[in-house]
DNA sequence: GTAATTTTCCTAAAGGTATTAGGCAAAGGC
DNA sequence: GCCTTTGCCTAATACCTTTAGGAAAATTAC
């Protein structure tokens, strides 16, 4: 009998693909120990338990997204850096569904602290940098960007565009026209 | 043995309260079997499986946080129905979070079709009537406003703007008056 | 190379969730 | 009161999660 070799990374990285296969919320720790053919049991030497394999999936997803817009970011600046951080966004989410549903996952605050979470808030900020915008409000448009990425990627994936024209890429695009707008004219905080 | 008359709607209302006490995720029919003292196959009589049960608690939250949202709404225009709108909408999600959670749920097309979801749309729609839209534009605009309002409350919920100030409630109102400028002078499809 | 130690896999067990089928008694209708 | 319908229960089945202990594979030490 002899052994299969598993070991904490091979599980999260086929956890993460069997997750774009068949959705996030299908992947178990009895689905994995059937991918490699061992009892469900065995995988328990290597992940603490079904949550502590989720929160790896989640951090995989978190960083080979970073990693992706890193490299989208490289550079570009102002409203072309904003496009291409942005565009990296919602492709990962296209073309790793589960994945980016794992990113979602709510994180605990030391865990969250260490993840590449950080790094997109980072890179929001070297965005920002081509906008000028002072303290507080280049802290309320980081927020404002991961609000705006997150949630129209997640109508998106969650259908909520399906119903009617125009097609969501074109969507997609004009929103980024607006907040790039928005971003060169943010408005102090008097306006009204 | 008298019968505690159970029915779809009491099992989705204690769902829901459930929900909101201790997160949609544990929401089980199994947990709502405990609530009622019976057994869990009796839950069946009334709901088809677990994911109908779930379906029924996203529809309600769905409904619930339309009738807030439109009564925010009555008798108000511009930045004033925008911001009300939103607010109705996280003051929701602060107080029923597990509700919320549950009106994140993804719906088949038809049951989405027969939402209160696309109650919002329509509300949406009615207060980008004060910034004066053309199509697709208003729908772009539409998207846009459900992506900030699911995306910086989903943030939020989910811990991500604890980390570091400006507190929650500075960057919402700064959102708000962002979006409202943002409306107030929509870049036209040539500008960039 | 051998022996000791560590690690990985398995079995067994226990607890929990989801669902179906059939039966019985409560509830409703006439 | 009688008949029918319905709601709850039991039993059974399938699946998921996790723990403990054992045996064998793998690694380490000499």
């Amino acid at each position: 009998m002899g052994r299969v070799g598993l070991n904490q990374e091979r599980l999260v990285q086929a956890g993460a693909e069997l997750a774009d296969e068949v959705g996030f919320d299908q992947v178990t720790v009895s689905a994995l120990a059937r991918r490699f053919g061992v009892t469900v049991a065995s995988l328990y030497s290597h992940v603490r338990n079904s949550q502590d394999l989720r929160t790896g999936i989640a951090l995989l997803a978190l960083g080979e997204l970073a990693d992706r817009a890193a490299d989208a970011l490289a550079g570009r600046a102002g409203k072309d850096a904003l496009t291409a951080f942005a565009n990296a966004y919602r492709d990962y989410a296209h073309e790793h569904p589960g994945r980016w549903a794992a990113a979602q996952s709510r994180l605990d605050p030391p865990t969250a602290a260490g993840s590449a979470g950080v790094r997109h808030a980072q890179m929001m900020r070297a965005i920002l940098r081509g906008y000028h915008l002072p303290e507080p409000d280049q802290t309320h448009a980081v927020r404002l960007l991961g609000s705006v990425f997150q949630g129209f990627v997640g109508l998106e994936m969650g259908g909520g565009f399906d119903h009617s024209p125009p097609a969501p890429p074109e969507s997609w695009a004009r929103v980024l026209d607006a907040v790039d707008a928005l971003l060169r004219a943010w408005p102090t905080a008097d306006a009204g």
